[in-house]
DNA sequence: ATAAATATTGACCGGGTGGTCAAATTAAGA
DNA sequence: TCTTAATTTGACCACCCGGTCAATATTTAT
């Protein structure tokens, strides 16, 4: 209601206007966190007066919260359509295609993964306190339905502690979607998908 | 070398005050970060002028990089010293005392925790970018003979996949320390970390 | 064509930054 | 004790920050 208020005159520009704001935005907060992004740099990469964007949003802050949750748009969209699209596959394929889409993701929203990066492990951002425990619950929520799912057809021990195997697929996940990230293409994903999950099906222990 | 002759002038002080600037300093750089972090602060919370804070370093980058190494060879003390207590441990035990003596570390030393993670989640400090891998190669290698150890007891398969294992202990490890490190003492460590290392043993498979 | 409403601008504000340095204070040597 | 050397101080500098607002330019309505 109030948000729509705000942006209502954001809303009113050209498209073209709204991209190189939206553009000059998600690059500086990309690429340097909220507290040390700069308003001044922004209007300067986007071409546009001081006064017009903080017409636009009235804060930085409300300005970093609209772009991070386009970035979370993204994101849950990737979750949304990887989770519908391995349905039929077996919980250990399921798990390296969500692997393997989140590294796509990553190299089609290289600045946008930045974000969200940023919120998962910086408490750099405004209600960052509050907006890290919702990110957990969401990605914690997502692998507990998919490793139910695995429970469900006799693929995982019925004996799991659910909460530590999403803990556990949580971390390595997004530790290697960091890492994926941060050294872009110099590893093989596909490999590295495949000797995790095997780690993950067989365990560690002598056989 | 030329470090020492830059740090002639504060070592030289009385233990008193290097104490009050040092913890000054950790305060500072725990709670802000290097980017964040204000001389201006430190100065006045360890009761000094600017000036002579200026004149024992030179820089607000060489006071950080003073201060992380204290954290470093913290960090470096515990990890050897946990090493050597569980020599005699089978790997899985062994892997749960690292566990508890991480949790136990970070409840001794909280600040210096921060830094020590600040600098593994986020690239905000000097040096960062040569820094980190340092880091990882640090806690890689650690793992690297603990497992080898442990594939040499025949307490771990022998066809593992070293560095995918190291990957998958070292993302669920630092987790851990990490959310251990956020909550204070509302998880409880123990069981925790039996579960983790329970899956780390058997898998995740229907058996 | 004119008036009214709206959108855009950038100079300006108070405040904080890392860093400097001449002057004042303290310690050491003769 | 007097002089010299070393240490400590904080006012000051140039710069950048998020945010404001009167003045200007542009659209819209009549």
């Amino acid at each position: 209601m109030k948000e729509q208020q705000l942006l209502k005159s954001f809303n009113r520009l050209s498209p073209d206007k709204q991209n190189r704001i939206l553009d000059a935005s998600i690059k500086e907060f990309s690429e340097h966190g909220y507290q040390i992004a700069s308003m001044n740099r922004v209007v300067d990469s986007a071409g546009i007066a001081k006064g017009s964007l903080f017409n636009y949003f009235n804060t930085k802050s409300s300005l970093f919260i609209y772009i991070y949750g386009l970035a979370l748009e993204n994101v849950k969209d990737y979750l949304r359509t990887v989770k519908d699209k391995t349905k039929e596959d077996s919980f250990f394929i399921r798990l390296e295609k969500i692997m393997l889409a989140g590294v796509a993701f990553i190299q089609d929203h290289p600045r946008l993964s930045r974000i969200y990066f940023r919120m998962l492990y910086t408490t750099d951002s405004p209600h960052s306190k509050e907006i890290l425990p919702e990110l957990r619950k969401l990605s914690g929520g997502y692998l507990t339905e998919i490793i139910q799912d695995g429970i469900n057809r006799n693929e995982l021990d019925k004996n799991l502690d659910i909460e530590k195997t999403v803990f556990i697929l949580d971390s390595v996940l997004n530790r290697f979607l960091k890492v994926s990230h941060e050294s872009q293409n110099t590893i093989n994903a596909k490999h590295w998908v495949e000797s995790l999950c095997r780690i993950f099906k067989n365990g560690m222990a002598y056989k």
